[in-house]
RNA sequence: GCGAGCGUAGUGUAGUGGUUAUCACCGAGCGUUGCCAACGCUUGAACCCGGGUUCGAGUCCCGGCGCUCGCACCA
């Protein structure tokens, strides 16, 4: 897939890592495969485009951000439904050692052992002991989770409970249900934002900045009430259609309001986000006409999610995926809940009070419950599901098969009036996952220029203003006559206006140092020369341009 | 995980089993220079790790780690 005939990657990957972008992580120890560093200019960027992610979800008025521990128990992963569909459950044979599938082990001894829980595969196995595949012994380990989370324990010793390093920040949102419901005076739909670390164990990590093992990411949770009917303002992007590839047809260029009105994106809310992810790609500099929106095939959807979008960027390394856009339904609400037993729902009053009107037949519980005992509770259900016409006494069928006779005195005639207002129900998730690391990649990968000066390879990162890493480069022409002071002050006063990076660079000609602010995408250079001691005016150039105004130290200042 | 190729300063590289490991860019210092990778001098920096063969290993062999590619895997 990767595509580097003229070298442009290796390049580009060689100027990452040498000018403190992107570097292989733990590297003097031998490196890690899958684990990098963002070093002292990517660092900086990175938390720029988490900044502006933020920004963008925040907007909407009704989301929050939260942060919740990358540590999490088995069960809250089991429970998700990540224990089944990520891991693979191991064992080890006692006597020599060889490491076996445990529901691999055990396939001739039930139907589906894929299913089964680990607690379940534990018991089986130790009542099957099936024989060692290497060497035929029948004693076996304990079956651990194993595979694609990173396991780990969750305390010390024999205390100790067994976790993972969590797959996806999502959980968090959904475990905190409830705060979030009554942080928002329990009214949908709202949503809950996170930026953070998440873990897989990759069996091959590869190409770069793709596939990591630890990696950004950054994800809302849209918890909406599927009993209003679904709407969006599209109306913002009427003028923007959108490259689409719907689940099994060919790629179409549609604006979001056409492509909700036939069907195509199937609940206007995704439609809506995929509206903000575009606006937030375009917000940081990745190349719009490289990005497109691909369905997921029905057979590729994960197995919570309803619908999928994801956003897919043209790179180096071809077409991929970067953020997907997930309708999960109640899936993971009802997972949760089912789990613990603890209610993750909303309210919804109806229009008109519901009201429901009995009229027929109780029992008196002062002469059924001596007379019934056990029994009375299903008596009770008995004798209300009969209808008002009865006469006492006569013989009822309880729901256990029985048959006793009720009398006159076990029962009354219950007659009331059942007034519901509204109903608990469960809300509905839409989630953008972003995977910030390779969107990073590709704002990296688009800005990144070769032009031909002089003959040679001019190298310079095209970086959006809002995501450069240093806004400033601040360079005396000479470091004598007090210039170099002039620069320096000037440096300072930048570095401490709120929200402002600035580099002094003194060494070398000033085109080198202008070729070294333009390779990790300094977009204003600003030179003090012998004029500023005389005017206090500054040249500033312009990245792109590279033209030069000369304007005064003040006007700086207070721009910035 | 399997197979193939590769691993030398920050980057890119040269290197018949035998010097003080080559070159360029790069970085730092000094000087020169009135604004786009300029010049001069000085200087910094590397054989992925561990075993083995050998009088002697960057070079040959084995293992590990990492990178690239293909196959497999990939909510």
């Amino acid at each position: 897939m990767s595509d580097d005939k003229d070298g442009r990657l290796e390049r580009l990957s060689g100027m990452l890592k040498r000018r403190g972008f992107l570097l292989p992580a733990f590297e003097i120890h031998g490196g890690a495969k899958g684990l990098y560093d963002f070093g002292p200019v990517g660092g900086r960027m990175r938390s720029r485009i988490n900044q502006v992610w933020l920004d963008h979800w925040l907007k909407l008025g009704n989301i929050v951000e939260i942060s919740s521990p990358t540590v999490t128990p088995y069960a809250v992963l089991e429970a998700s439904g990540h224990v089944g569909e990520f891991s693979d459950f191991m064992t080890q044979c006692l006597a020599c050692e060889e490491a076996s599938r445990a529901d691999t082990l055990l396939e001739s001894h039930h139907p589906n052992p894929d299913a089964l829980k680990q607690s379940e595969l534990q018991e089986l196995l130790l009542d099957v002991k099936p024989a060692c595949p290497a060497c035929a012994a029948h004693d076996w380990s304990k079956v651990t989770a194993q595979n694609l989370m990173f396991n780990t324990t969750i305390g010390a010793g024999d205390s100790g409970r067994p976790g993972f390093l969590r797959p996806e920040t999502a959980q968090g949102m959904f475990t905190s249900f409830n705060a979030l419901y009554r942080h928002f005076r329990e009214r949908l739909p709202f949503g809950a934002v996170q930026i953070g670390k998440g873990y897989r164990n990759e069996i091959a990590p590869r190409q770069g900045m793709i596939r990591l093992r630890e990696f950004n990411m950054a994800e809302l949770e849209y918890f909406i009430n599927p009993h209003i009917p679904p709407q969006a303002d599209l109306t913002s992007w009427d003028h923007q259609p959108m490259m689409l590839i719907p689940d099994s047809s060919s790629p179409v260029s549609l604006t979001l309001a056409d492509a909700t009105e036939q069907g195509l994106i199937r609940h206007p809310t995704i439609a809506q986000f995929i509206g903000i992810t575009f606006d937030f790609l375009a917000h940081i500099g990745i190349d719009t006409t490289r990005v497109r929106f691909r369905q997921h095939e029905s057979d590729e959807l994960a197995h919570y999610a309803l619908d999928c979008w994801d956003a897919e960027i043209e790179g180096s390394y071809g077409w991929i995926e970067c953020v997907g856009i997930a309708h999960r339904g109640c899936y993971d609400l009802e997972s949760h809940e089912n789990a613990t037993g603890k209610t993750l729902r909303a309210r919804r009053e109806f229009d008109e009070p519901r009201i429901t009107t009995v009229d027929a037949w109780t029992i008196n519980g002062a002469t059924a419950g001596p007379a019934f005992k056990a029994q009375a509770g299903l008596v009770k259900q008995a004798v209300e599901a009969l209808p008002k016409e009865t006469t006492f006494p006569c013989m009822v069928t309880l729901n256990d098969g029985a048959m006793v006779e009720v009398g006159n005195e076990h029962v009354k005639p219950n007659q009331k009036t059942i007034k519901e207002t509204g109903e608990w129900y469960t809300p509905h998730v839409v989630e953008p996952a972003f995977g910030i690391d390779r969107i990073i990649w590709h704002v990296l990968d688009h800005a990144y220029q070769e032009v031909n000066k002089n003959d040679e390879i001019y190298t310079r990162m095209a970086l959006s203003d809002t995501v450069a890493p240093v806004d400033f480069a601040v360079f005396p022409l000479f470091e004598k006559d007090g210039m170099e002071v002039q620069a320096w002050d000037l440096h300072q006063q930048l570095c401490q206006t709120r929200g402002i990076v600035s580099m002094y660079d003194g060494s070398g000609s000033i085109g080198r140092r202008y070729a070294r602010a333009d390779e990790i995408g300094v977009p204003k250079c600003i030179t003090v020369d012998h004029q500023t001691l005389e005017d206090g005016t500054v040249t500033l150039r312009d990245r792109d341009t590279t033209e030069q105004v000369r304007v005064s130290l003040d006007s700086i200042l207070q721009s910035s």
